[in-house]
RNA sequence: GGGCUUGUAGCUCAGGUGGUUAGAGCGCUACACUGAUAAUGUAGAGGUCCCUGGUUCGAGUCCAGGCAGGCCCA
């Protein structure tokens, strides 16, 4: 037997169990890399996943996208190497071991070493490899495993510090600050995970300030001054933390929010002022009655303030303009750098009209969306020198002022020190500064307010947001260039590269790599005391080197690392390592780690350990070809990947990129454990098998949308996609096995022989190859697994063997019989191919099923059926001759055709099994009658009638109607196309006659003259009186349903072939099993079997077919008026 | 609050450049078929195309503003 049978449906978890058994004891991963050997290479990046947690179901999703096009690109031949990887370090595996040790981040160091600790860590970020190595290999995600980079070896971390002294040696690293929230009291920086426990936010009253910025007039102010008014003008802006003032250096408006220019007094001085606030906030400082209120009667002290609105405009419009500084050099402020591009009005996307006035004072040392903007405009932040000549900010690292403050110097911006404030004459910082404030006529209103405000929870003091140092990567310094080289990407989908990633880099700020964290890839730069001195170390040797300079200086006692021992980056041991500067100061380690997402996007380089080695290797796989991961990765493993090759390589990393959604539950919840609707893949896989599953994720929705995760639609793919893919095999190995068939490249049937048919699904699958070819190479999965699965249900099973099915049963191996074998066997083979990106394991099965019997003759040929797998083999090229436009239109229309007639017979209740006449099909053109005449015997076979009739227009029994063709008509005549479609739609039998005939008709519309060409309008049959009439579109059936006595007793033979052929299926006969039979008489069933007893026997395999008076031992045959015993037996040869 | 994204039948999804009767599969109902049969065919029920406004002779489609879900930031 050369193809094998399953009398059982399929388990498809088996088959994947199976297949995965013998693609590994055959090898077959590696082999399809190492058979492309010296073929071109198609690189692909594994973004490494992180083993401290079990996989989900989504890893299967974004796995399986991975797996997809990797498997693609090896089908065309190239080679596609594809190394591993694991993400080791950072924050999550820090917070897991914490929780697990019950320990916090201030008992490192303490209760449990920074070895120990980072012990633990190492233990823990691999305790689920296993279980990830386990789905991969069963969910069939080839990537070589056994060879993965590993992000915390020591390799890895040197080619980390390599990169980094090569971006050092740019000047692209250097230590800034960044606002983080910090605890003075503590004396430490606070994490977004410490700031968010329980209790830190709290309600304060706090005292509060509308501060008057007093607006330069010059060019870019004039259009705010009236010409001749000399009356001072201000910005208003809001704080709640007044202590901030003084470091003002900007103002931020929002772009498109209206604001007014209001004249009126100041309500501490009662002099004349004009304000500028957002239109939406003036009723917050305005009453009703001071819109009337008279300006000259106005006194200082008065409770209603006049006021005019006098002045609008867009936030856009008051950008660049200048104001004056608060708190003065003549009033004893310091001077700072830079301070000549300060003071200037910007723009913040973060400024609203929900409070304050609509304009938001910048502070850049002391708000992190200050910084940000005041970064992105240029706008300098307020520092001064301390003692050692250091930059600082206006409030040092205990809370309070500096003593540069003027008046204000030395106090505390809050309560830090605890010191007594319950003196009837004390005044909070904050309550000087407003006092002053009103003094100058710089206050335009102070209130005490209550509001939100975090708290440390060690110490419950105010946490302060605080330029706190860090190590950063200049990125903006090649923002252009990162913009740029994006715009060369082609991301999957396209609006995250232009939307979410083109805006990230639009807004780039530069990249803060410091951690103060213990598990991770430590900063390799060293320091001398003062900071003016340092060194970054890019390598191993390097630092040996060095410390060996510093023990000559006697800086260090003598090289740990002499005697060859094993170099751990990490860690402590780093923090033990003292260099000796040029100048022979000890240079200590700066303490940070990087971020790392550093790490990952440094894996096109350290995966190979380049720049230390490998640099052939290395450009060989650089820049990735693709990759993938889910979107959220965004400014993750995309930014880091994109920012290090354009500042390392100056080119992308990747030349095409998919970013896959979420897989959500399938009420589309977020899955979680805690809620219980986290699917498991494991489960999942072993139920429906790892092709449904991966299918059902591609096809169901695009991988870039979210997925609604429900297990019925795998079970609906299982069973339309598959079980209908399965049987179709099923039906060609049973059949071509009785046959003793076997195909073979050579020798076939020549495809100008093939009947219609058979040239029809050949021609479909030619465009099929086109068409899923054109998907994956656009990186569309989903359009390419729909397309598969339409030809085959549609086109393949539920058509071609659907009418194929007698060619199957009858006789010999006639050459129509070869032909339509030999075509089955094309189209699933190459399914097989078309499919194995998406389906692996079926597709394998599949492949070895059809092509497993011809292997040593097809290794023999080299033909394309010589590799034992489906994955080694080259996807087949669409045959463009054989493609047949003409061809697939007609088949369209025979299968239209059935359609109709079968809802026909459906309501004049005519089952197929009774022969009909005739069917009269209305055609206008020669084309269509030509084409339906070339279908006409399929048409005949599938409907069961003996004619196809054509009517054409000079019968003239036909009903016709019409139907304005709109968009015709609305280009020609715009508004009046209502009167006239109306008046079409009355068109009258003679007036379609007309514009059939000549061409054109001219009708009178509202005295106006209209002529109609016959593009005009659809014409379309509606009936054919006396007749059985259905339509589609354009497309009308008429069925004859007349009955003669001949198709009544054909009809009658057919039943009879039926119920026989229903009694040797329960009887349990095989296929070719020969029979005698025996009926009761009946005159019906003798006059039919009369008529067709030829035809009966060859149906039902009989040698012979009798009457008999009496049957003894026989089955009652039911027919629908009478019943009738009969005897089948089994015929000797 | 910002950026991006999604919203079409009970469910999952299609619906180039605007064209009047918005489709498919599943599910449901009925009938038929029965040598591919846990398949198949035909018919039926099922829609405020998220809402509001605008452009247009005409909007599921284009524009503006909302609403709701999602992701990433703040």
């Amino acid at each position: 037997m050369s193809y094998p049978e399953y009398k059982q449906p399929l388990n498809y978890g088996q088959v994947g169990t199976d297949i995965l058994a013998w693609w590994k004891q055959n090898s077959i991963f590696e082999k399809s890399v190492s058979s492309r050997e010296g073929q071109p290479t198609f690189v692909f990046y594994e973004g490494p996943p992180s083993a401290n947690g079990a996989p989900g179901i989504h890893h299967v999703m974004a796995r399986t996208v991975k797996d997809i096009f990797c498997r693609y690109q090896t089908l065309l031949g190239k080679q596609v190497p594809r190394k591993g990887g694991w993400d080791t370090h950072g924050l999550p595996i820090e917070l897991q071991v914490e929780k697990e040790l019950g320990i916090t981040k201030e008992d490192i160091g303490k209760k449990i070493s920074i070895e120990e600790y980072n012990q633990r860590c190492r233990e823990t970020v691999m305790r689920f490899k296993a279980q990830w190595d386990d789905l991969t290999e069963k969910m069939g995600y080839w990537v070589d495993l056994d060879d993965p980079y590993i992000t915390f070896e020591p390799e890895y971390i040197e080619s980390c510090w390599a990169l980094l002294k090569k971006l050092y040696d740019k000047g692209f690293l250097y230590k800034g600050y960044t606002i983080q929230p910090y605890s003075p009291a503590a004396g430490t920086g606070l994490s977004s995970h410490e700031l968010n426990q329980p209790g830190t936010y709290r309600d304060v009253m706090d005292t509060t300030v509308v501060a008057q910025f007093k607006v330069v007039r010059d060019a870019a102010s004039e259009k705010l001054f009236a010409a001749d008014d000399a009356a001072p003008l201000h910005i208003l802006a809001w704080t709640t933390t007044p202590w901030t003032l003084p470091a003002n250096t900007g103002l931020a408006v929002g772009k498109n929010i209206p604001y007014v220019l209001v004249r009126t007094f100041n309500p501490y001085t009662g002099t004349p002022v004009r304000v500028v606030l957002a239109e939406a906030l003036v009723g917050k400082y305005f009453t009703e009655k001071g819109k009337e209120a008279s300006f000259e009667d106005f006194k200082s002290g008065d409770k209603v303030l006049p006021w005019r609105i006098e002045n609008t405009f867009k936030g856009a419009d008051l950008v660049g303009i200048k104001y004056e500084r608060l708190f003065g050099h003549a009033t004893g402020f310091p001077a700072f750098e830079n301070e000549e591009n300060a003071f200037r009005v910007i723009v913040g996307d973060f400024v609203t009209t929900e409070d304050g006035t609509g304009i938001v004072h910048i502070s850049p040392t002391f708000g992190a969306d200050d910084f940000r903007v005041a970064q992105q405009n240029g706008i300098p932040a307020l520092m001064v020198a301390d003692d050692e000549g250091k930059l600082s900010p206006i409030v040092d690292r205990t809370g309070r002022y500096v003593a540069q403050m003027g008046e204000f110097g030395g106090r505390w911006v809050k309560n830090y020190d605890g010191h007594d404030q319950s003196g009837a004459d004390y005044k909070t910082l904050d309550e000087s500064i407003a006092i002053r404030m009103k003094g100058d006529g710089t206050a335009f209103k102070v209130e005490k307010y209550e509001h939100t405000y975090p708290h440390c929870w060690r110490t419950d003091k105010p946490v302060l947001y605080y330029p706190l140092d860090s190590w950063f990567i200049k990125t903006t310094a090649v923002k252009d260039r990162l913009i740029e080289l994006n715009k060369t990407i082609n991301w999957q989908p396209a609006s995250t590269g232009t939307g979410r990633f083109g805006n990230w880099l639009e807004n780039l700020v530069d990249w803060n790599l410091s951690r103060s964290r213990y598990w991770g890839t430590p900063l390799p730069i060293w320091r001398t005391q003062d900071g003016t001195e340092e060194i970054c170390i890019g390598s191993i040797e390097q630092m040996k080197q060095e410390i060996d300079k510093a023990v000559t200086a006697e800086i260090m006692t003598h090289n740990p690392y002499a005697n060859g021992e094993k170099v751990d980056l990490h860690r402590p041991y780093v923090d033990d390592i003292f260099l000796v500067s040029p100048s022979g100061q000890p240079m200590y380690r700066e303490p940070d780690l990087i971020d790392v997402w550093f790490d990952s996007g440094a894996m096109p380089y350290a995966q190979w350990h380049y720049p230390l080695e490998n640099g052939e290797k290395f450009q060989k796989n650089f820049p990735a070809d693709f990759i993938a991961e889910g979107v959220d990765q965004t400014r993750g493993w995309f930014f880091t990947l994109h920012a290090l090759a354009v500042m390392l390589e100056d080119s992308v990393a990747y030349k095409n990129v998919m970013a896959n959604g979420l897989v959500l539950d399938k009420n589309g919840n977020k899955m979680s454990k805690r809620l219980g609707n986290a699917v498991d893949p494991f489960a999942t896989i072993s139920q429906y098998g790892p092709d449904a599953t991966r299918w059902y994720m591609i096809a169901n929705a695009q991988p870039w949308d979210n997925l609604k995760f429900d297990v019925a639609g795998i079970t609906e793919v299982q069973r339309r996609f598959f079980g209908t893919l399965f049987n179709t095999y099923s039906f060609y190995a049973l059949y071509a096995n009785l046959d003793g068939f076997q195909a073979t490249e050579t020798a076939r049937v020549p495809h100008h022989e093939l009947s219609e048919l058979d040239r029809w699904i050949l021609s479909k699958l030619q465009s099929l190859i086109k068409e899923v070819r054109g998907h994956y190479d656009a990186y569309d999965p989903t359009k390419a697994a729909r397309a598969i699965q339409d030809f085959v249900t549609d086109q393949l099973s539920n058509w071609h063997v659907r009418l194929s099915r007698r060619r199957f049963w009858k006789g010999d191996l006639t050459p129509d019989k070869r032909a339509a074998y030999e075509t089955l066997q094309e189209c699933l083979t190459t399914v097989a191919q078309l499919m194995a990106p998406i389906a692996p394991f079926f597709a394998e099965w599949l492949y070895q099923n059809m092509t497993d019997g011809l292997r040593a003759a097809g290794v023999a040929e080299s033909s394309p059926f010589a590799p034992e797998s489906v994955h080694l083999t080259l996807l087949v090229q669409a045959d463009e001759t054989r493609i047949d436009p003409a061809l697939e239109e007609r088949m369209e229309l025979a299968q239209r055709i059935s359609s109709l007639t079968h809802s026909l017979r459906k309501k004049s209740v005519l089952k197929v099994r009774q022969p009909l006449q005739r069917i009269l099909v209305p055609v206008f053109n020669d084309n269509t009658r030509a084409q339906v005449g070339k279908v006409e015997d399929l048409i005949c076979a599938e409907l069961n009638i003996k004619h196809v009739e054509f009517l054409d227009d000079t019968s003239g029994v036909l009903v016709k109607s019409v139907k304005p063709n709109f968009k015709r008509l609305g280009q020609q005549y715009g508004p009046k196309l209502k009167v006239v479609g109306a008046r079409i739609q009355q068109m009258t039998a003679e007036e379609i006659s007309t514009i059939e005939k000549t061409g054109q008709l001219t009708v009178d519309i509202e005295g106006e003259t209209y002529t109609l060409a016959p593009d005009d309008v659809e014409i379309r049959t509606q009936d054919l009186p006396g007749w059985l009439v259905a339509t589609d579109g354009a497309l009308t059936v008429a069925l004859d349903v007349t009955l003669t006595d001949e198709l009544r007793q054909e009809g009658v033979a057919r039943e009879l072939v039926n119920r026989l052929q229903n009694l040797r299926k329960d009887s349990g006969l095989e296929v070719q099993d020969k029979i005698r039979v025996t009926l009761g008489q009946q005159p019906e069933l003798q006059a039919a079997v009369q008529a067709f007893g030829d035809y009966i026997r060859e149906e039902v395999q009989a040698l012979s077919l009798d009457f008999a008076p009496e049957i003894s031992d026989g089955t009652v045959l039911e027919f629908d008026d009478y019943s009738v015993p009969a005897r089948l037996e089994v015929a000797t040869a």
